[in-house]
DNA sequence: CTACCTGCAAACGGTTTGCATTGCC
DNA sequence: GGCAATGCAAACCGTTTGCAGGTAG
């Protein structure tokens, strides 16, 4: 799935099979623009509470079903969302204190492949997760 | 059936400050035999529901807290729990299609040091998290 | 014009809380 | 005997569903 990187988000809308309503493009606007992964609820703030839940709800599961966006949690009960438009391969790193996100151009592919040798049950593995955990330089200060 | 490397799991119960109930042994020791990550529902079941949803859930999280088991999500919504007794550090595969789960013992470390040189927001990481995730050999078969 | 999208209300289900009772140490 | 642990009932709250009306294409 390419995008470029010029798009604007109502034709992305419309090539990943959307209507581009005011709702939809907020919403992915809103991904978009965020420099971490947001919250159901924090999209929900950002968009002023004028977006009803449901709506909410649905389209952001649409939006992960197209892939332009995914699904973290940080071992934490919270679903986060990110946009994956112009989003290049990446990891995170996420302040224990305050959970705080840094996207970190990182990569643990050859953690797959080593996996592949240790494994007993698994001959193909295709994707791979990594979180990072540690302490924001803001955090850090404050102690 | 697995033993421990020392205690008995009453006197690890007690040493964790708790009381060595009948129902806290049989939630550790189903944690502790499983092969597998559990959920809550699966603990449940494994302990032929004779246990209340309550205490199950109370337990588990104070055996977080005190660290003799630890919560996991795999990007899905279901919160697992594994037994920290006798668990060197290692990482997960999950199939995609049946969410089976083996331990691998990869580590993913040297990412730590790689996220510290590229990260603008943190000087401090402490602990990492890796998933990996492909199609378990069963499942292959099947298609 | 029609199929998709939205908003409202209500249902749903996993999780938490309050409280009285039980039982480990 | 004292205090942690338990069970029950009810509250809680994030999420989902059904349906009627609205709107993009």
């Amino acid at each position: 799935m390419k995008k470029t990187g010029k798009s604007p988000l109502n034709e992305i809308l419309r090539e990943a099979g959307f209507r581009a309503t005011p709702g939809k493009i907020a919403i992915l606007e809103a991904l978009f623009k965020a420099d971490q992964p947001l919250t159901i609820a924090e999209i929900s703030k950002k968009l002023k509470n004028n977006l009803d839940q449901t709506t909410l709800y649905r389209t952001i599961q649409s939006f992960v079903e197209e892939k332009i966006a995914r699904a973290l949690n940080f071992n934490d009960r919270s679903i986060r969302y990110e946009s994956l438009i112009d989003a290049p391969h990446h990891h995170h790193v996420i302040c224990k204190k305050c959970n705080y996100v840094e996207d970190v151009d990182i990569c643990g592919a050859n953690l797959e492949k080593l996996a592949l040798v240790k494994s007993k049950s698994f001959k193909a593995i295709e994707s791979h997760a990594v979180e990072l955990f540690g302490t924001c330089n803001n955090c850090l200060k404050k102690n």
